[in-house]
DNA sequence: CTCAAATCATGACGGGGCGTCAGGATCGCT
DNA sequence: AGCGATCCTGACGCCCCGTCATGATTTGAG
Protein backbone atom coordinates (compact mmCIF):
# COMPACT_ATOMS: atom_id res chain seq x y z
CA UNK A 1 0.00 0.00 0.00
CA UNK A 2 1.43 3.56 1.04
CA UNK A 3 2.93 5.51 -1.92
CA UNK A 4 2.95 4.37 -5.54
CA UNK A 5 5.96 3.69 -7.68
CA UNK A 6 5.47 4.43 -10.97
CA UNK A 7 8.44 4.66 -12.22
CA UNK A 8 10.06 0.86 -10.98
CA UNK A 9 13.70 2.06 -11.41
CA UNK A 10 15.32 5.23 -11.28
CA UNK A 11 18.92 5.01 -13.57
CA UNK A 12 20.18 7.93 -15.49
CA UNK A 13 18.90 6.89 -18.91
CA UNK A 14 15.33 6.75 -17.24
CA UNK A 15 13.15 4.82 -19.80
CA UNK A 16 9.75 5.41 -18.04
CA UNK A 17 8.26 1.77 -18.01
CA UNK A 18 10.25 -1.27 -17.19
CA UNK A 19 11.63 -3.24 -20.59
CA UNK A 20 9.13 -5.53 -20.47
CA UNK A 21 6.00 -3.36 -20.60
CA UNK A 22 7.45 -1.11 -23.53
CA UNK A 23 8.22 -4.15 -25.99
CA UNK A 24 4.48 -4.91 -25.20
CA UNK A 25 3.16 -1.81 -26.31
CA UNK A 26 5.30 -2.55 -29.12
CA UNK A 27 4.33 -5.86 -30.31
CA UNK A 28 0.87 -4.49 -29.68
CA UNK A 29 1.33 -1.57 -31.81
CA UNK A 30 3.42 -4.04 -34.67
CA UNK A 31 0.13 -6.39 -34.32
CA UNK A 32 -1.97 -3.85 -35.78
CA UNK A 33 0.06 -2.18 -38.35
CA UNK A 34 0.51 -5.48 -39.88
CA UNK A 35 -2.53 -6.13 -39.83
CA UNK A 36 -3.63 -3.22 -41.45
CA UNK A 37 -1.23 -4.16 -44.14
CA UNK A 38 -1.99 -7.70 -44.32
CA UNK A 39 -5.79 -6.63 -44.48
CA UNK A 40 -4.94 -4.31 -47.19
CA UNK A 41 -3.07 -6.61 -49.50
CA UNK A 42 -4.90 -9.95 -49.20
CA UNK A 43 -8.46 -8.72 -48.23
CA UNK A 44 -10.03 -8.61 -45.00
CA UNK A 45 -11.38 -12.67 -45.64
CA UNK A 46 -8.48 -14.49 -47.21
CA UNK A 47 -6.36 -12.45 -44.83
CA UNK A 48 -5.23 -15.15 -41.61
CA UNK A 49 -3.85 -14.60 -38.21
CA UNK A 50 -0.36 -15.95 -39.27
CA UNK A 51 -0.46 -13.77 -41.88
CA UNK A 52 -0.49 -10.68 -39.66
CA UNK A 53 1.43 -12.42 -36.85
CA UNK A 54 4.53 -13.35 -39.68
CA UNK A 55 4.48 -9.85 -41.28
CA UNK A 56 4.89 -8.65 -37.40
CA UNK A 57 7.86 -10.93 -37.22
CA UNK A 58 6.48 -12.35 -34.24
CA UNK A 59 5.66 -16.32 -33.41
CA UNK A 60 2.53 -17.65 -33.84
CA UNK A 61 1.86 -18.39 -30.33
CA UNK A 62 2.64 -14.59 -29.64
CA UNK A 63 -0.11 -13.39 -31.45
CA UNK A 64 -2.88 -14.52 -28.55
CA UNK A 65 -1.05 -12.76 -26.11
CA UNK A 66 -2.35 -9.77 -27.44
CA UNK A 67 -5.77 -10.59 -29.09
CA UNK A 68 -8.07 -13.64 -29.25
CA UNK A 69 -8.71 -13.55 -32.82
CA UNK A 70 -8.97 -11.77 -36.48
CA UNK A 71 -11.94 -10.12 -35.49
CA UNK A 72 -10.74 -8.65 -32.09
CA UNK A 73 -7.78 -7.14 -34.42
CA UNK A 74 -10.35 -5.65 -36.89
CA UNK A 75 -12.09 -4.31 -34.10
CA UNK A 76 -9.00 -2.65 -32.35
CA UNK A 77 -8.64 -0.78 -35.79
CA UNK A 78 -11.67 0.26 -36.04
CA UNK A 79 -11.35 1.19 -32.46
CA UNK A 80 -8.18 3.25 -33.29
CA UNK A 81 -9.95 5.21 -35.63
CA UNK A 82 -12.73 6.15 -33.82
CA UNK A 83 -10.03 7.23 -30.89
CA UNK A 84 -8.47 9.21 -33.52
CA UNK A 85 -11.53 11.00 -35.10
CA UNK A 86 -13.25 11.60 -31.89
CA UNK A 87 -11.42 14.76 -30.88
CA UNK A 88 -12.09 16.35 -34.42
CA UNK A 89 -16.09 15.69 -34.09
CA UNK A 90 -15.82 16.56 -30.04
CA UNK A 91 -14.47 20.07 -31.49
CA UNK A 92 -17.56 20.50 -33.46
CA UNK A 93 -20.11 19.50 -30.97
CA UNK A 94 -18.32 22.16 -28.58
CA UNK A 95 -18.14 24.70 -31.28
CA UNK A 96 -22.01 23.95 -32.72
CA UNK A 97 -24.50 27.08 -32.23
CA UNK A 98 -26.99 25.60 -34.46
CA UNK A 99 -27.74 21.97 -35.81
CA UNK A 100 -27.03 23.21 -39.74
CA UNK A 101 -23.42 24.33 -38.40
CA UNK A 102 -22.90 21.44 -36.36
CA UNK A 103 -24.10 18.94 -39.06
CA UNK A 104 -22.29 20.60 -41.47
CA UNK A 105 -18.97 20.51 -39.12
CA UNK A 106 -19.48 16.75 -38.07
CA UNK A 107 -20.22 15.66 -41.57
CA UNK A 108 -17.74 17.37 -43.31
CA UNK A 109 -15.10 16.41 -40.60
CA UNK A 110 -16.13 13.11 -40.80
CA UNK A 111 -15.71 13.07 -45.11
CA UNK A 112 -12.31 14.63 -44.26
CA UNK A 113 -11.37 11.86 -42.17
CA UNK A 114 -12.36 8.99 -44.39
CA UNK A 115 -10.66 10.21 -47.33
CA UNK A 116 -7.20 11.11 -45.35
CA UNK A 117 -7.47 7.52 -43.84
CA UNK A 118 -8.23 5.44 -47.23
CA UNK A 119 -4.99 7.29 -48.94
CA UNK A 120 -3.30 6.50 -46.06
CA UNK A 121 -3.25 2.60 -45.77
CA UNK A 122 -6.27 1.46 -47.73
CA UNK A 123 -4.15 2.19 -51.52
CA UNK A 124 -4.84 -1.18 -52.66
CA UNK A 125 -7.41 -2.81 -51.83
CA UNK A 126 -9.24 -6.50 -53.89
CA UNK A 127 -11.69 -4.67 -55.92
CA UNK A 128 -15.01 -6.51 -54.70
CA UNK A 129 -13.38 -7.19 -51.09
CA UNK A 130 -16.48 -7.25 -48.38
CA UNK A 131 -15.26 -5.54 -45.19
CA UNK A 132 -17.02 -6.10 -42.55
CA UNK A 133 -19.55 -3.73 -40.96
CA UNK A 134 -17.21 -2.24 -37.41
CA UNK A 135 -18.61 -3.85 -34.57
CA UNK A 136 -19.87 -1.23 -31.50
CA UNK A 137 -16.18 -0.89 -29.39
CA UNK A 138 -16.19 1.46 -26.66
CA UNK A 139 -14.80 4.26 -28.84
CA UNK A 140 -17.52 3.31 -31.86
CA UNK A 141 -19.94 3.65 -29.00
CA UNK A 142 -18.35 7.21 -27.55
CA UNK A 143 -18.62 8.10 -31.44
CA UNK A 144 -21.90 7.66 -31.37
CA UNK A 145 -23.33 8.92 -28.08
CA UNK A 146 -21.08 11.93 -28.61
CA UNK A 147 -23.43 12.55 -32.12
CA UNK A 148 -26.16 11.91 -30.45
CA UNK A 149 -25.38 14.34 -27.44
CA UNK A 150 -24.47 16.94 -30.26
CA UNK A 151 -27.96 16.70 -31.70
CA UNK A 152 -29.08 17.26 -28.17
CA UNK A 153 -27.53 20.30 -27.46
CA UNK A 154 -28.27 21.89 -30.92
CA UNK A 155 -32.00 21.22 -30.69
CA UNK A 156 -31.97 22.57 -26.92
CA UNK A 157 -30.51 25.50 -28.61
CA UNK A 158 -32.91 25.79 -31.08
CA UNK A 159 -35.82 25.05 -28.74
CA UNK A 160 -36.71 22.84 -31.04
CA UNK A 161 -39.66 20.45 -30.56
CA UNK A 162 -38.59 16.70 -29.11
CA UNK A 163 -37.74 14.20 -32.19
CA UNK A 164 -36.43 10.40 -31.79
CA UNK A 165 -33.16 11.28 -30.63
CA UNK A 166 -32.08 7.14 -31.66
CA UNK A 167 -33.52 6.77 -34.86
CA UNK A 168 -31.86 10.82 -35.87
CA UNK A 169 -28.61 9.64 -34.66
CA UNK A 170 -28.82 6.25 -36.54
CA UNK A 171 -30.20 7.68 -39.54
CA UNK A 172 -27.75 10.67 -39.99
CA UNK A 173 -25.08 8.05 -39.23
CA UNK A 174 -25.87 5.62 -41.89
CA UNK A 175 -26.10 8.48 -44.46
CA UNK A 176 -22.99 9.73 -43.72
CA UNK A 177 -21.51 6.20 -43.67
CA UNK A 178 -23.04 5.40 -46.86
CA UNK A 179 -22.12 8.68 -48.80
CA UNK A 180 -18.89 8.56 -47.68
CA UNK A 181 -18.22 5.14 -48.76
CA UNK A 182 -20.19 6.16 -52.27
CA UNK A 183 -18.10 9.25 -52.31
CA UNK A 184 -14.54 7.53 -51.98
CA UNK A 185 -15.61 5.12 -55.07
CA UNK A 186 -15.42 8.14 -57.22
CA UNK A 187 -13.14 9.95 -58.70
CA UNK A 188 -11.76 12.59 -57.94
CA UNK A 189 -12.88 12.55 -54.44
CA UNK A 190 -15.03 15.61 -53.47
CA UNK A 191 -15.89 15.59 -49.78
CA UNK A 192 -17.88 19.27 -50.07
CA UNK A 193 -20.11 18.03 -52.88
CA UNK A 194 -20.54 14.96 -50.68
CA UNK A 195 -20.92 16.94 -47.62
CA UNK A 196 -23.37 19.10 -49.48
CA UNK A 197 -25.53 16.25 -50.56
CA UNK A 198 -25.79 15.48 -46.85
CA UNK A 199 -26.06 17.87 -44.79
CA UNK A 200 -29.41 19.25 -47.06
CA UNK A 201 -30.92 16.34 -47.30
CA UNK A 202 -31.03 15.76 -43.07
CA UNK A 203 -31.57 19.62 -43.26
CA UNK A 204 -33.92 20.32 -46.00
CA UNK A 205 -35.01 16.75 -47.08
CA UNK A 206 -35.05 16.42 -50.87
CA UNK A 207 -36.53 19.47 -51.93
CA UNK A 208 -32.97 21.22 -50.42
CA UNK A 209 -30.83 18.85 -52.19
CA UNK A 210 -27.80 20.50 -54.36
CA UNK A 211 -28.70 21.10 -58.24
CA UNK A 212 -26.83 19.23 -60.45
CA UNK B 1 -31.23 -27.83 -83.00
CA UNK B 2 -35.22 -28.29 -84.46
CA UNK B 3 -37.76 -27.99 -81.97
CA UNK B 4 -37.60 -27.73 -78.00
CA UNK B 5 -39.30 -31.19 -75.89
CA UNK B 6 -39.70 -29.50 -72.70
CA UNK B 7 -41.13 -32.18 -71.32
CA UNK B 8 -38.65 -35.21 -71.45
CA UNK B 9 -41.32 -38.12 -70.67
CA UNK B 10 -44.95 -37.69 -70.97
CA UNK B 11 -46.35 -41.08 -69.10
CA UNK B 12 -50.07 -40.18 -68.08
CA UNK B 13 -49.11 -39.10 -64.45
CA UNK B 14 -47.35 -36.41 -66.53
CA UNK B 15 -44.81 -35.32 -63.74
CA UNK B 16 -43.06 -32.48 -65.58
CA UNK B 17 -39.42 -32.45 -65.40
CA UNK B 18 -38.32 -35.62 -64.52
CA UNK B 19 -37.12 -36.67 -61.19
CA UNK B 20 -33.76 -35.81 -61.47
CA UNK B 21 -34.53 -32.31 -61.85
CA UNK B 22 -37.02 -32.48 -59.37
CA UNK B 23 -34.79 -34.06 -56.60
CA UNK B 24 -32.35 -31.47 -57.21
CA UNK B 25 -34.70 -28.39 -57.08
CA UNK B 26 -35.86 -29.97 -53.83
CA UNK B 27 -32.15 -30.21 -52.66
CA UNK B 28 -31.70 -26.44 -53.11
CA UNK B 29 -34.18 -25.45 -51.51
CA UNK B 30 -33.48 -27.93 -48.51
CA UNK B 31 -30.47 -26.39 -48.31
CA UNK B 32 -31.41 -23.00 -48.52
CA UNK B 33 -34.22 -23.78 -45.53
CA UNK B 34 -31.56 -25.49 -43.99
CA UNK B 35 -29.11 -22.76 -43.45
CA UNK B 36 -32.33 -20.35 -42.55
CA UNK B 37 -32.42 -22.70 -39.47
CA UNK B 38 -29.19 -23.06 -38.99
CA UNK B 39 -27.75 -19.13 -38.99
CA UNK B 40 -30.65 -18.62 -37.13
CA UNK B 41 -29.94 -21.18 -34.57
CA UNK B 42 -26.14 -20.70 -34.25
CA UNK B 43 -25.16 -17.55 -36.00
CA UNK B 44 -24.02 -16.79 -39.56
CA UNK B 45 -20.20 -17.08 -38.04
CA UNK B 46 -20.52 -20.24 -35.73
CA UNK B 47 -22.20 -21.99 -38.50
CA UNK B 48 -20.65 -24.53 -40.68
CA UNK B 49 -20.76 -25.86 -44.09
CA UNK B 50 -21.46 -29.35 -42.36
CA UNK B 51 -23.67 -27.99 -39.96
CA UNK B 52 -26.45 -26.77 -42.75
CA UNK B 53 -25.50 -29.93 -45.16
CA UNK B 54 -26.14 -32.31 -42.05
CA UNK B 55 -29.34 -30.41 -41.10
CA UNK B 56 -30.55 -30.80 -44.58
CA UNK B 57 -30.37 -34.71 -44.64
CA UNK B 58 -27.41 -34.53 -47.09
CA UNK B 59 -23.52 -35.44 -47.29
CA UNK B 60 -20.81 -33.03 -47.08
CA UNK B 61 -20.03 -33.53 -50.37
CA UNK B 62 -23.14 -32.80 -52.11
CA UNK B 63 -23.31 -29.43 -50.71
CA UNK B 64 -20.70 -28.35 -53.11
CA UNK B 65 -22.66 -29.54 -55.92
CA UNK B 66 -25.13 -26.38 -55.19
CA UNK B 67 -23.06 -23.59 -53.55
CA UNK B 68 -19.63 -22.52 -53.33
CA UNK B 69 -19.06 -21.88 -50.27
CA UNK B 70 -20.95 -21.10 -47.17
CA UNK B 71 -21.20 -17.33 -47.66
CA UNK B 72 -22.73 -18.83 -51.26
CA UNK B 73 -25.56 -19.79 -49.20
CA UNK B 74 -25.88 -16.30 -47.40
CA UNK B 75 -26.30 -14.64 -50.71
CA UNK B 76 -28.96 -17.20 -51.97
CA UNK B 77 -31.00 -16.42 -48.76
CA UNK B 78 -30.34 -12.52 -49.26
CA UNK B 79 -31.38 -13.02 -53.32
CA UNK B 80 -34.02 -15.00 -52.64
CA UNK B 81 -35.83 -12.42 -49.69
CA UNK B 82 -34.92 -9.46 -52.78
CA UNK B 83 -36.44 -11.63 -55.10
CA UNK B 84 -39.58 -12.27 -52.94
CA UNK B 85 -39.70 -8.44 -52.28
CA UNK B 86 -39.30 -6.76 -55.87
CA UNK B 87 -42.67 -7.46 -57.22
CA UNK B 88 -43.95 -5.39 -54.39
CA UNK B 89 -41.74 -2.75 -54.50
CA UNK B 90 -42.66 -2.58 -58.75
CA UNK B 91 -46.33 -2.44 -57.77
CA UNK B 92 -45.60 0.89 -55.79
CA UNK B 93 -43.15 2.68 -58.65
CA UNK B 94 -45.84 1.65 -60.88
CA UNK B 95 -48.65 3.13 -58.85
CA UNK B 96 -46.38 6.28 -57.82
CA UNK B 97 -47.41 9.64 -58.83
CA UNK B 98 -45.37 11.91 -57.09
CA UNK B 99 -42.44 11.61 -54.66
CA UNK B 100 -43.91 11.60 -51.29
CA UNK B 101 -46.27 8.91 -52.32
CA UNK B 102 -43.76 6.49 -53.90
CA UNK B 103 -41.31 7.27 -50.96
CA UNK B 104 -44.09 6.38 -48.21
CA UNK B 105 -45.18 3.53 -50.47
CA UNK B 106 -41.38 2.02 -50.92
CA UNK B 107 -40.78 2.24 -47.34
CA UNK B 108 -43.76 0.78 -45.60
CA UNK B 109 -43.70 -2.31 -47.85
CA UNK B 110 -40.18 -2.72 -47.17
CA UNK B 111 -40.70 -1.89 -43.42
CA UNK B 112 -43.52 -4.82 -43.69
CA UNK B 113 -41.80 -7.33 -45.51
CA UNK B 114 -38.20 -7.22 -43.02
CA UNK B 115 -40.85 -7.12 -40.07
CA UNK B 116 -42.90 -10.29 -41.27
CA UNK B 117 -39.51 -11.58 -42.69
CA UNK B 118 -37.94 -11.38 -38.87
CA UNK B 119 -41.01 -12.92 -37.34
CA UNK B 120 -40.86 -16.18 -39.97
CA UNK B 121 -37.55 -17.39 -39.08
CA UNK B 122 -35.38 -15.29 -36.89
CA UNK B 123 -37.06 -15.96 -33.88
CA UNK B 124 -34.04 -16.83 -31.93
CA UNK B 125 -30.60 -15.41 -32.83
CA UNK B 126 -27.98 -15.23 -30.49
CA UNK B 127 -27.58 -11.42 -29.15
CA UNK B 128 -24.56 -9.67 -30.49
CA UNK B 129 -24.38 -11.65 -33.20
CA UNK B 130 -22.92 -9.86 -36.53
CA UNK B 131 -25.14 -10.49 -39.50
CA UNK B 132 -23.37 -9.35 -42.67
CA UNK B 133 -23.85 -6.90 -45.14
CA UNK B 134 -25.84 -8.47 -48.02
CA UNK B 135 -23.78 -8.84 -51.21
CA UNK B 136 -24.66 -6.71 -54.49
CA UNK B 137 -26.41 -10.29 -55.58
CA UNK B 138 -28.33 -9.98 -58.73
CA UNK B 139 -31.79 -9.42 -56.91
CA UNK B 140 -30.34 -6.95 -55.33
CA UNK B 141 -28.71 -5.48 -57.68
CA UNK B 142 -32.45 -4.99 -59.33
CA UNK B 143 -33.72 -3.78 -56.46
CA UNK B 144 -31.61 -1.23 -56.17
CA UNK B 145 -32.18 -0.35 -59.51
CA UNK B 146 -36.03 -0.50 -59.27
CA UNK B 147 -35.80 2.04 -56.71
CA UNK B 148 -33.52 4.69 -58.48
CA UNK B 149 -35.93 3.94 -61.63
CA UNK B 150 -38.86 4.99 -59.44
CA UNK B 151 -37.19 8.02 -57.91
CA UNK B 152 -36.52 8.80 -61.78
CA UNK B 153 -39.94 8.88 -62.48
CA UNK B 154 -41.41 10.72 -59.82
CA UNK B 155 -38.83 13.25 -60.41
CA UNK B 156 -39.63 13.09 -63.90
CA UNK B 157 -43.55 13.47 -63.36
CA UNK B 158 -43.05 16.44 -60.87
CA UNK B 159 -40.32 18.51 -63.13
CA UNK B 160 -37.87 18.42 -60.47
CA UNK B 161 -34.49 20.00 -61.12
CA UNK B 162 -31.78 16.97 -61.57
CA UNK B 163 -30.21 15.44 -58.56
CA UNK B 164 -27.59 13.17 -57.70
CA UNK B 165 -29.58 10.08 -58.14
CA UNK B 166 -26.91 7.81 -57.15
CA UNK B 167 -26.44 9.50 -53.60
CA UNK B 168 -29.75 9.71 -53.38
CA UNK B 169 -30.76 5.83 -53.60
CA UNK B 170 -27.35 4.88 -51.52
CA UNK B 171 -29.12 7.53 -48.86
CA UNK B 172 -32.26 6.62 -49.07
CA UNK B 173 -31.56 3.12 -49.13
CA UNK B 174 -29.09 3.43 -45.89
CA UNK B 175 -31.51 5.04 -43.85
CA UNK B 176 -34.62 2.93 -44.23
CA UNK B 177 -32.04 -0.56 -44.19
CA UNK B 178 -30.77 1.48 -40.56
CA UNK B 179 -34.43 2.62 -39.25
CA UNK B 180 -35.42 -0.51 -40.06
CA UNK B 181 -33.02 -2.50 -37.91
CA UNK B 182 -33.58 -0.13 -35.12
CA UNK B 183 -37.00 -0.49 -35.52
CA UNK B 184 -37.20 -4.86 -35.22
CA UNK B 185 -34.98 -3.89 -31.90
CA UNK B 186 -37.93 -2.07 -30.64
CA UNK B 187 -41.24 -3.56 -28.69
CA UNK B 188 -43.64 -4.01 -30.37
CA UNK B 189 -42.25 -3.25 -33.82
CA UNK B 190 -43.90 -0.27 -35.29
CA UNK B 191 -43.88 -0.07 -38.58
CA UNK B 192 -46.11 2.96 -38.91
CA UNK B 193 -43.72 5.12 -36.56
CA UNK B 194 -40.44 4.18 -38.10
CA UNK B 195 -41.90 4.67 -41.85
CA UNK B 196 -43.70 8.14 -40.99
CA UNK B 197 -39.88 9.28 -39.26
CA UNK B 198 -37.61 7.45 -42.40
CA UNK B 199 -40.13 9.46 -44.96
CA UNK B 200 -40.35 12.69 -43.58
CA UNK B 201 -36.98 12.74 -42.81
CA UNK B 202 -36.42 12.36 -46.32
CA UNK B 203 -39.04 14.16 -47.52
CA UNK B 204 -38.79 17.14 -45.38
CA UNK B 205 -35.85 17.14 -43.54
CA UNK B 206 -35.28 17.52 -40.08
CA UNK B 207 -37.60 20.10 -39.60
CA UNK B 208 -40.35 17.73 -40.89
CA UNK B 209 -39.76 15.20 -38.92
CA UNK B 210 -42.89 13.45 -36.67
CA UNK B 211 -42.77 15.61 -33.40
CA UNK B 212 -42.65 12.69 -30.05
C1' DC C 1 26.28 -8.93 -8.34
C1' DT C 2 23.43 -13.09 -7.89
C1' DC C 3 19.58 -15.62 -8.26
C1' DA C 4 14.86 -17.03 -8.05
C1' DA C 5 10.33 -15.86 -9.52
C1' DA C 6 7.60 -13.78 -12.88
C1' DT C 7 6.70 -12.78 -17.45
C1' DC C 8 6.37 -13.64 -22.09
C1' DA C 9 8.01 -15.34 -26.88
C1' DT C 10 8.36 -19.60 -29.37
C1' DG C 11 6.89 -23.22 -32.47
C1' DA C 12 5.24 -27.90 -32.32
C1' DC C 13 0.94 -30.27 -31.71
C1' DG C 14 -3.92 -31.83 -31.74
C1' DG C 15 -8.40 -30.58 -33.37
C1' DG C 16 -11.57 -29.38 -36.76
C1' DG C 17 -13.58 -27.34 -40.84
C1' DC C 18 -12.90 -27.18 -45.80
C1' DG C 19 -13.03 -28.70 -50.52
C1' DT C 20 -12.04 -32.71 -53.52
C1' DC C 21 -12.47 -37.02 -55.67
C1' DA C 22 -12.93 -41.87 -56.73
C1' DG C 23 -16.51 -45.11 -56.21
C1' DG C 24 -21.14 -46.36 -56.29
C1' DA C 25 -26.12 -45.65 -56.78
C1' DT C 26 -29.89 -43.79 -59.42
C1' DC C 27 -32.00 -41.88 -63.44
C1' DG C 28 -32.87 -41.02 -68.47
C1' DC C 29 -33.10 -42.81 -72.74
C1' DT C 30 -33.09 -46.29 -76.39
C1' DA D 1 -32.79 -54.65 -70.27
C1' DG D 2 -28.75 -52.10 -70.67
C1' DC D 3 -25.74 -48.24 -71.23
C1' DG D 4 -24.28 -43.58 -70.42
C1' DA D 5 -25.01 -39.61 -67.79
C1' DT D 6 -25.79 -37.57 -63.57
C1' DC D 7 -24.95 -36.82 -58.95
C1' DC D 8 -24.83 -38.55 -54.15
C1' DT D 9 -21.55 -40.25 -50.79
C1' DG D 10 -18.00 -40.16 -47.26
C1' DA D 11 -13.20 -40.63 -46.67
C1' DC D 12 -8.99 -38.10 -47.40
C1' DG D 13 -5.48 -34.46 -47.33
C1' DC D 14 -4.87 -29.70 -46.55
C1' DC D 15 -4.75 -25.60 -44.02
C1' DC D 16 -5.77 -22.76 -40.23
C1' DC D 17 -6.73 -22.31 -35.53
C1' DG D 18 -5.79 -22.01 -30.54
C1' DT D 19 -3.08 -24.17 -26.85
C1' DC D 20 0.73 -25.35 -24.17
C1' DA D 21 5.19 -27.05 -22.54
C1' DT D 22 9.57 -25.14 -22.98
C1' DG D 23 13.08 -21.87 -22.92
C1' DA D 24 14.67 -17.09 -22.96
C1' DT D 25 14.49 -12.62 -20.81
C1' DT D 26 13.37 -9.31 -17.28
C1' DT D 27 12.43 -7.91 -12.70
C1' DG D 28 13.11 -7.09 -8.01
C1' DA D 29 15.02 -8.67 -3.67
C1' DG D 30 18.84 -10.11 -0.94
Amino acid sequence: MSNIAYFPKASVLDQRPGKRERTKVANRQAILDAAREVFGELGYDAATVRDIIRRAGLASGTFYNYYKSKEEVFDALADDGARRFRPLLRVEVEKAVDFQSFLRGAITAYFVFVATEQENWRLNRPAGEQIPHARATPEIVAVFAEVRDGFAKVLELEHAPAVDLDYLTAACIAVAREIGDKMLDRRPVDTAAAADFAVNLILGGLSALPKL
